[in-house]
DNA sequence: TCCATAAGTCTCTATCTGAGACTTAGTCTA
DNA sequence: TAGACTAAGTCTCAGATAGAGACTTATGGA
């Protein structure tokens, strides 16, 4: 059975059960982490631990205000750790909890896709232009 | 080398490049196809090809204008094909292109870690509940 | 003395999303 | 024969959400 056929049949399940929020997981977990800036901040975090502002540099364009509101909704998940160091002016380290790196397998699976078929996806879009 | 260190060495080569949003594909990628409904819809048709109507009543609280917008946006990417039956009313298919279906196997890996990890992140979510 | 820094918060505006009415024309029902 | 129903949307309006940029606090450097 390929992917998509198990995938199809996962998808029935899910709906079978109603495909509710609150119980299905993959429901709760896409409308929680399936954004793009989770998604780019568990990445920019699987290389080791980063304070506040280099996370900011990192994603150069998430506003302070999403890195803020993403970030303490992947620590509520448990997926980021936050330390805070309590000098003056504080010091704020975030890094993944195992849970967060466990996350990081089926993540790279979707960066390689992303880099393998981006070219196709690109011509596509051109076609779909010229088209219009 | 683990996927986590693997991800980080990526992100690393990602900001060297500027994390453009038009030339780097994660970036662009999950911008476009890196939100809730766009990854139900494709788990939704990996079972096989589904009309509007039934996609509508797959993915219960999806409105039928991001329905639309949705579908759509998959379709210019090469992800979707859509066929239209010129009847009245109109009757329309919508099927995963092998692009479309390509990517069956990264979200099978997404889901995967959902239904594993899913009880981990509720725990999680109860003790900061708890704390705050 | 004035600026910069870290890690935010706050407000205001712009954008996006969802709910629900409306459309077309043929078939089904009363 | 009038009215209802269907499919696959489109359209509008109100409400939710995201982003831009000012502001905070205490300290160290030019």
């Amino acid at each position: 059975m390929d992917a998509c056929t198990t995938l199809g049949a996962k998808f029935e399940d899910w709906q079978a059960l109603g495909l509710d929020e609150e119980r299905c997981p993959v429901r709760n977990l896409l409308d929680q982490i399936g954004d793009r800036w989770s998604m780019l901040l568990l990445a920019a975090l699987a290389g080791g631990p980063k304070r506040f502002s280099a996370l900011a540099r990192a994603v150069p364009d998430i506003s302070k205000r999403m890195l803020t509101q993403t970030l303490r909704m992947l620590e509520v998940s448990g997926l980021v750790h936050r330390d805070v160091q309590p000098t003056v002016p504080p010091s704020v380290t975030y890094s993944l909890t195992p849970l967060g790196r466990s996350f990081a397998g089926p993540l790279l699976g979707l960066v390689d896709w992303a880099e393998t078929h981006f070219a196709a996806v690109v011509e596509a879009r051109a076609q779909a232009k010229k088209a219009a």
